[in-house]
DNA sequence: CTAATGACTCGAT
DNA sequence: AATCGAGCCATTA
């Protein structure tokens, strides 16, 4: 049994659109600023290993792939991405505003 | 019960 | 520009 905070995190990323990226701390701004940033990816580390959540699309504000290293292998999640059309560099997003995907923006509040 | 940890972020130095 | 400290809060030991 799982949290509604659990739950909420998940839901949110399962949102993000193929070929864009978020950030962990707009799911948190876009859950309430009651919730830290730091949950959001420590959420995503127990749920890594599903499958349907598309926890690559989560970087940090620097649209750096800091989770990386939690995936199978360290280049998982960037070979992902690049499959949806979003370049990496040096573990990092390239024109990340513009793949940036701001839940507080995308979704209605 | 307390303390430590984390895929973060921001502001101060 | 680079580094440091504090805030954030659920989960684990």
């Amino acid at each position: 049994m799982q949290s509604n905070f659990f739950l909420d995190v998940v839901d949110v990323v399962r949102l993000v659109p193929r070929g864009k990226v978020t950030t962990y701390g707009s799911i948190a701004k876009y859950l309430g600023s009651s919730r830290s940033s730091r949950m959001v990816g420590w959420i995503l580390n127990k749920q890594v290993l599903d499958a349907t959540l598309p926890a690559h699309r989560v970087v940090n504000r620097k649209g750096i792939l800091t989770g990386k290293n939690h995936f199978e292998n360290p280049f998982f999640m960037q070979s992902q991405l690049e499959k949806e059309g979003v370049k990496v560099v040096n573990d990092q997003i390239v024109d990340f505003n513009y793949h940036f995907w701001d839940p507080n923006k995308e979704l209605t509040i």
